[in-house]
DNA sequence: TGGCAATCTCTACATCTGTAGATATTCTAC
DNA sequence: GTAGAATATCTACAGATGTAGAGATTGCCA
């Protein structure tokens, strides 16, 4: 496959993971939090951050349901509940992904790089990174 | 500022730094190899990648200079000669920190866990992560 | 010096994205 | 049972994105 033809992948995502817009992660990232629910109530969650219409959070919901990242599991009296049905590890693997593959083209080194540059890194930080990185050598080699 | 409101900062990226969509990044990807370089040269570059026409990547070079990632150095004949405006580090570590801020509200741990947690990541790779750290360390408490 | 080849500029257009109004439908409270 | 509230569906539209053809211009070789 020629270089960057998978950063330009289509949108659905199918077998390359889930790519989700800005304003359907928002959505979908509510959707997570709130499990099984309506699109009333993640208008609700959502308004609760920013000024947004009904209407845009439910046209994000049938846009998440036409990529398959949310479900209709029943209805309850004209009210349909949703859910969502990707994982959250999993749109952040492949969004991540992604990012690395369009950036770097799939080297992850220069990405380590950058974000050890990043100013607002704290020591604290640091020493998550290293634990991180302990637990990740004894799973290898157990 | 809400949350999710600079993950949905316009497109330019003033002051968020810049983002650049895919075949954008394809592009400049390209300028930035080549230092100094022309349309067509640019053009020659990007073709041997993947099939794309004359006409797209001068599009892309044009919506990279209203963005101010390009800018014109001077005119050889009727050609004109153009470079980057931006060093790629800048680009990297913006569009780094946007997916960040959008998929974890900023919080760079669970961006590391992600990371950590992937298939892809070698022995070595983990070593180079941990000079990085030590670096990083000694950087801030000299 | 005249025409060709190269290069630039303009215009076009399909699709995606963010946003939301208009309209239809159906509970539910009275 | 009926009106109002809640919910869903449909339609719309502006701006971004990927892609490229058409036409203008001009440097340069024969």
């Amino acid at each position: 496959m020629e270089v960057g033809a998978e950063w330009r992948l289509g949108r659905n995502g199918g077998l390359g993971g889930m790519h989700l817009t800005g304003t359907e992660l928002e959505v979908m990232q509510a959707v997570w939090r709130l499990g099984e629910t309506t699109a009333p109530d993640v208008h609700e969650a959502v308004r609760s951050d920013r000024l947004v219409s009904y209407s845009t959070v439910k046209t994000m919901l049938d846009r998440l349901e036409k990529k398959g990242a949310v479900r209709r599991v029943r209805q309850e009296g004209r009210t349909i509940v949703i859910d969502a049905a990707v994982a959250p590890e999993a749109v952040e693997a492949s969004m991540l992904d992604r990012l690395v593959n369009g950036l770097f083209g799939g080297d992850r080194r220069p990405m380590f790089t950058r974000l050890l540059r990043d100013e607002a890194l704290t020591a604290d930080d640091l020493e998550f990174l290293e634990r991180l990185i302990q637990e990740r050598k004894e799973a290898n080699e157990p």
